[in-house]
DNA sequence: GCAATATTTGTAAATATATACAGACTGATG
DNA sequence: CATCAGTCTGTATATATTTACAAATATTGC
């Protein structure tokens, strides 16, 4: 089905811990024995019940005990949100993630991989203010009049890009704000991903 | 614990609709009727039973005979997209809700209820623009300076609140629009909600 | 090769869960 | 007033579900 996302695990346990998410979002609720017996071919529940002490020995569930359909699987991930980056570290340093946000995957258009919390209001008229989760999207490479994420200089920066011949432009949303103008061969400036939508919380 | 979404449920019905969806989103898991029982405090487990029938009965919930923790929500957990709002009509009706975003319920505070499509730039230099998706807390209530969700004439319309006597101000952010001024004697104005939050897809 | 783990069968309980039947009380409605 | 929906108690039972015990056959690591 799917390649062992965890290498402790087993293809016949990564394939029952699928079957588990799996019935989760189908269904609204953890599968029993039984049902992983039916639909894996088993002929007892043992089979099952092995597969889910092991899994649980392996720390990808819980099982509550005595309860019926008492599967738990870990808590979803969510999105790191990177608050204060320090000058010269990379932006997703364990350090700078100030807690996680339960965000659905579909809910930005290329996959958010982070959440950027924003100083200062250089991107105003862009609707970007002071204190908003910039939704990220890693990638190296981005098109003209993309709002991005760059950093100079081991400087990280918000701004919309902007390319003219072999320098590059990183354009305020905001005119008490001076555009920033990279000449590539003396400076370095690297994409570090590109806004791909926003979260504001009052 | 809320006012009821859907008019066809009493208060008793809407509280344990919200406990079900509370325990799907907290536990991963519908509850039993001995753990609904457990939460309000019944004696009997036919209390919850009759509670689940009457849910089931009124279309809100998906009962799978013979199964342990056997309900199902139709509706995913999520919060519902209010887009192009027909004047005079319920904010919140059903013909109103695009789709729905399934968000934590801890994103927001207070609570969001729903989420609101913006059309039009005069909030925008309050960093909402076009197409922004508002995160609105239902309350009838306001205090100045806050952004509402306000229905003058059966006209909905987002701005800044301004209290001035007797009268009442509605502030657009953007220098291209005018302010609104009602007389609450002659002109009818019901505040549907407050801004709790903001979230914008590319 | 040997030990440990993984995988599966089979049987049998203990208990968790759904659900039927009978009834009491309240408030709203025609 | 009679009726009905809503709310809750109490008892009982059929079934769904977990989980223990016993064991056979692979596969893997050392």
């Amino acid at each position: 089905m799917r390649s062992p996302t965890n290498p402790r695990l087993t293809i016949r346990q990564q394939e029952i811990l699928d079957f588990i998410a799996h019935t989760v979002t189908l269904e609204g609720r953890p599968p029993t024995r039984t049902e992983i017996c039916g639909a894996f071919g088993f002929r007892s529940p043992n089979a099952a019940e092995g597969h889910l002490r092991a899994l649980a020995a392996k720390g990808v569930i819980k099982i509550d005990e005595g309860l019926a359909r008492g599967i738990r699987l870990p808590e979803p991930p969510g999105l790191p949100i990177i608050g204060h980056v320090a000058a010269g570290s990379p932006l997703l340093a364990v350090g700078h993630i100030e807690k996680r946000l339960q965000i659905p995957s579909d809910l930005f258009f290329p996959r958010a991989d982070y959440l950027l919390r924003v100083c200062g209001m250089s991107m105003r008229d862009a609707g970007i203010l002071d204190g908003d989760l910039l939704a990220v999207h890693r990638c190296a490479e981005a098109r003209d009049g993309q709002i991005v994420v760059a950093r100079i200089e081991n400087e990280i920066t918000v701004k919309i890009l902007r390319h003219s011949g072999h320098a590059m432009e990183l354009l305020p949303a905001n005119p008490d704000f001076a555009p920033t103008i990279i000449d590539a061969r003396s400076q370095s400036l690297t994409i570090e991903g590109v806004m791909v939508g926003l979260i504001r919380r009052d």
